[in-house]
DNA sequence: ACCTGAACACCGTTCAAGT
DNA sequence: ACCTGAACACCGTTCAAGT
C-alpha cells in the first residue's frame, strides 16, 4: 500500500493517515506493526533499491557496470517520486551499510585507492539522487520536455556520462596508475594476461 | 529572523509560526507582509544566493572559474542547512530564470556546444546541491569527520575536481575541439597568441 | 493479539474582526 | 495600515482503553 501510495502521489503523499484509510484501519492500528513512519520508510526503501542492479565489476569494464548501476538506480526510483530527496539527505544516501561497503569494493577493484574509491562512490550516488531529486518535481516522462526539447533522460545521460568519465579522469591521474598500467589492465581484461602482475591494484 | 533560524536549527525550523515567535506578533500578522511561506523561502534563498561568487569566465580558464563558482556556493549555502534539500526540488534548482541563462552561457563561452552547455549546467549545479543535502544532515564542520577521518571539505574537493574534469572530457570530445583547438586555447591563455584566432570558441 | 478513541504538539492558511 | 483570534485541514505520535 505504501508503494502504491507513492507511485500515485509521489513521497509526500505516503503518510500515516492516509496509509491508514487506505487499509481501511485507525492510524493508530498502524502502530502495532510498525515502529513509526521512519521504519516505514526503511522498509520502502528496501523494497525499492532491491530492484537496483547491483553495482558490480562485470566483464565490460567499470565504466559501463557504474553506468548501467546508475542508470537502474534511476529508473527504479524514478517510479517514486520525491523518494530520491528523502535518501540523499540521510546518511549513507539511505541504503545500508553493506551497500555503501560493496559500492567502495567495487571502486577499489576498478583501480582507484582506498581514499579514492570511499570519495567515488558518494560522488555518484550524490549526482544521481540529486537527479531524480529535479526529475521529481519536473517529472521524467517522455510527456515532460524541458528547455530546447531536452527530456528527463538526456539529463541523466549527460550527467552520467560526466560523472564516470570525471571518475577516470581521476583515476588516470592516481600515482602509479598511469598509461603503462592502464594498458596492463587493457591486455589482462582481454584475457592476454599471463604474468604475475606484480604492480597490479586488483589483486 | 528567517536567516538567523535557519543558521541555528536548519531549514526545517523556518517555520511560520517560530518566525512569528521570533518577532513578538502572532502568525498572521506576518501574511500583511509575505504572500506566504513560499514567498519567505523565495525571500531566503535570494539573500543567500546573493552572496555566491558569480559563475563568470575569469582569465584562469572555466576550469578554475567554475571551481571557485561551486565552492562558494557550498561554503555559503551550507551556512543553510537543509536549504539546498529545497532548491534541488525546484525547477531551475531555485535560481532566477537569469542566473541559470548566465549559468549556460558561461559554458557557452568555455566552448560547449549550445545542448551540452544546456545540460551542463543542471548537471554541475545538481551535484554542489545533492552534495549539500548530504552535508546538512551528516554536519559539514570540521568537527565532523566521516569514515576514514574524511571530512566535508574532501567529499566536496573530489566531487568539483570530478564534475570539473568529466566535463573536461566531454568538451574535449565535441567535434570541432579536439587537441588542435586546446593547443590555440592553451597558448591564448598564456598571453602569447597574437593571431586572429579564427577558430576561436571563447568570442 | 489486534485495534480504537481521545488527546497532544505541531504545521500552513482562511476568514472575519479589531484598533 | 497593521495586527489579533478563532478555526480549518492537515501532520506524527503518546497513552489508556477496549475486545
Amino acid at each position: 500500500v505504501a508503494l502504491r501510495l507513492m507511485r500515485s502521489g509521489g513521497f509526500a503523499r505516503l503518510t500515516m493517515r492516509a496509509m491508514a484509510t487506505e487499509l481501511g484501519v485507525t492510524p493508530m492500528a498502524l502502530y502495532y506493526y510498525i515502529e513509526g513512519k521512519d521504519d516505514l520508510i526503511r522498509l520502502v526503501v528496501e523494497e525499492v533499491s532491491a530492484a537496483w542492479l547491483p553495482l558490480q565489476l562485470d566483464e565490460d569494464g567499470w565504466e559501463e557496470s557504474l553506468g548501467r548501476h546508475l542508470f537502474s538506480v534511476w529508473e527504479e526510483s524514478a517510479r517514486y517520486p520525491g523518494l530520491s530527496s528523502y535518501l540523499i539527505d540521510q546518511p549513507t544516501l539511505g541504503v545500508t551499510q553493506e551497500a555503501m561497503e560493496a559500492g567502495i569494493a567495487f571502486f577499489e577493484q576498478a583501480g582507484f585507492d582506498a581514499t579514492d574509491a570511499r570519495l567515488a562512490w558518494p560522488f555518484a550516488m550524490t549526482y544521481i539522487h540529486g537527479r531524480l531529486s529535479v526529475d521529481a518535481r519536473l517529472g521524467h516522462g517522455a510527456e515532460a520536455p524541458r528547455l530546447d526539447r531536452l527530456h528527463a533522460r538526456d539529463y541523466v545521460r549527460f550527467g552520467v556520462d560526466a560523472v564516470i568519465r570525471g571518475l577516470k579522469a581521476i583515476l588516470e591521474s592516481q600515482p602509479g596508475n598511469r598509461q603503462a598500467d592502464r594498458d596492463e589492465l587493457s591486455r589482462r581484461a582481454r584475457g592476454a594476461a599471463k604474468s604475475t602482475d606484480p604492480k597490479s591494484k586488483i589483486a
